[in-house]
DNA sequence: GTTCTCACA
DNA sequence: TGTGAGAA
């Protein structure tokens, strides 16, 4: 399974991205109302994060805490990403932009649990748990 | 118990 | 942005 796939693959409830990107539920809601992220939705209407959507996220984050309003984000993230519109799973148009290796996604993985330990220290399991499938 | 939408101070 | 109501 490649890389890309699995950045686009990973589902989160509304919970589990509010304790990785220290953003409330309201903030999360708000930025996809403003078209700042696309996250997938079960039959009940529950939002499913992708890792991409959490990363995209912890930027949105960074950039309102250095003042940034909505317009202003939605500017920086369409010359980062122009209208990702929808996620094709074919392998023949996949690899365009950044590829990330094995090591890098682990990378990854490892600086959003280390964010959640600084913040709160007692839901390490917790989140652990939920990210635990991502490890091999 | 958790998340969703809508609405209001 | 926060919060509460009412539904799923």
């Amino acid at each position: 399974m490649s890389d890309d796939l699995r950045r686009n693959m990973a589902l989160f409830p509304i919970g589990i991205v509010m304790k990785l990107t220290d953003l409330t539920a309201r903030q999360i809601r708000y930025y996809e109302q403003n078209g700042l992220i696309q996250p997938a939705r079960t039959e009940g209407k529950q939002r499913l994060f992708s890792f991409n959507d959490v990363d995209r996220l912890l930027e949105v984050k960074a950039l309102i805490e250095k003042g940034l309003n909505i317009a202003g984000i939605k500017q920086v993230l369409q010359l980062q990403d122009p209208v990702p519109e929808q996620t094709e799973i074919t392998v023949s148009s996949e690899a365009k932009r950044k590829e990330l290796t094995e090591q890098e996604l682990h990378q990854l993985l490892k600086q959003q649990i280390f964010f959640s330990n600084a913040n709160r220290p007692s839901e390490h399991a917790l989140i652990r748990g939920e990210l635990s499938r991502f490890f091999h």
